[in-house]
DNA sequence: CTTTATATTGAACATTCATTCAATATTATA
DNA sequence: TATAATATTGAATGAATGTTCAATATAAAG
């Protein structure tokens, strides 16, 4: 019951550093403010996480487990059909609910970091590693598939669905926003169809 | 000449703005640090940016700027034999260069700005747009593109090579690197290739 | 030369920052 | 119950933050 404080202080902790950081902005929610905002001296805080630099890497496996759960509603199919449809993988890829699963702004405020911190850049790279690797196993799985260079394919893909989304947070106009959502889905879906992917 | 001192001296703050950023982060370059780089005081450079708000927008603008310049292999060729071979394009597109032009870490710093200020989200949608119009002329100039959707093509085109260099941002072996840039390449030709875009 | 506008300086401001520390309260273990 | 470990508090630290201001230096315009 000892450690069971411990560990919940620290995910109260993280969790009002990211509801903070949603409406200021990650470099504007001090320690101060998050004790504020929990009601809890700044110094209980810095019991819990040593330094900034401390809690901030927890505030990144914070975010990045919660990116992981894009893929819910896939492995979600996997484990009740036995397989999964395409089509079930391309909306939800480009499903709006994964935008509201965790905020872009402090996402790539933390992705800014990899490229003065070793440690956070291998963390996302391990991530984004998995999210294809993932990819791979379910593409695999599929009879339509057979004999592609599934490997390429999910690269390929994740490709276009991220470059889609850090694209698509800077368009306003909702019919604009449809367009090229539109225009997208059909990019990943003749990927999937191209019968240029066979392996060797 | 009067005008020549301040607008000379505001690009020299600004760039030992982004330079500072460029070592120590966006968030950790204060405007005494800056004073310092340069032998300036604080104050002269709250004189030409009153607050500092302004003095990142301006650094946005600069960044921005610099964004544009890969641009200039493609349209040095245009000028000079009148059309451009897709190769160039893609090469020009997917080249390291592109890279040493300006600092990533910045540029995705100021990105994730957009989602909590309006004006720099407009800053960077103007420039994406433009980047895509610019490439939509150019295959447009193409014989090969006859016939095809070009609006379409320079959006998807677009993506993936924004999504590129969002994930290569992450790969540090040189070897899966280039494995993953040929992937990317490759899907760019076969978009370029692609029969499916046709317009209607 | 005088006047006016701009450039530059250095000191000062209150505020916020991450962090430290010693003291106390609570809980778990023996 | 006594002891040891953890949890929590509140006050204090010095350094850094963005910003303000009055004073001075320099240059342009009349």
């Amino acid at each position: 019951m000892k450690e069971k404080i411990s560990t919940s202080r620290k995910k109260e902790i993280i969790e009002g550093f990211y509801q903070l950081s949603v409406i200021n902005g990650l470099e504007n929610t001090s320690i101060a403010k998050i004790g504020k905002h929990l009601d809890m001296p700044p110094s209980l805080i810095m019991h819990y996480f040593p330094t900034r630099e401390i809690l901030i890497s927890n505030l990144i496996d914070y975010i990045l487990e919660k990116y992981l759960l894009i893929y819910q509603p896939i492995t979600k199919q996997l484990e009740e059909l036995g397989q999964v449809d395409l089509t079930v993988i391309v909306e939800t890829l480009f499903s709006r609910n994964w935008n509201l699963l965790f905020d872009d702004g402090v996402y790539y405020s933390c992705f800014a970091l990899i490229f003065r911190n070793e440690k956070i850049k291998t963390e996302y790279r391990i991530l984004h590693y998995k999210l294809r690797e993932s990819l791979k196993d379910i593409l695999d799985g599929s009879p339509e598939m057979e004999g592609k260079d599934t490997a390429m394919l999910a690269e390929q893909v994740f490709v276009v669905v991220e470059g889609a989304y850090f694209y698509l947070s800077m368009v306003d106009d909702p019919a604009d926003y449809d367009t090229k959502v539109a225009y997208f889905k059909n990019q990943v879906y003749a990927l999937l169809r191209s019968s240029e992917v066979e392996k060797l």
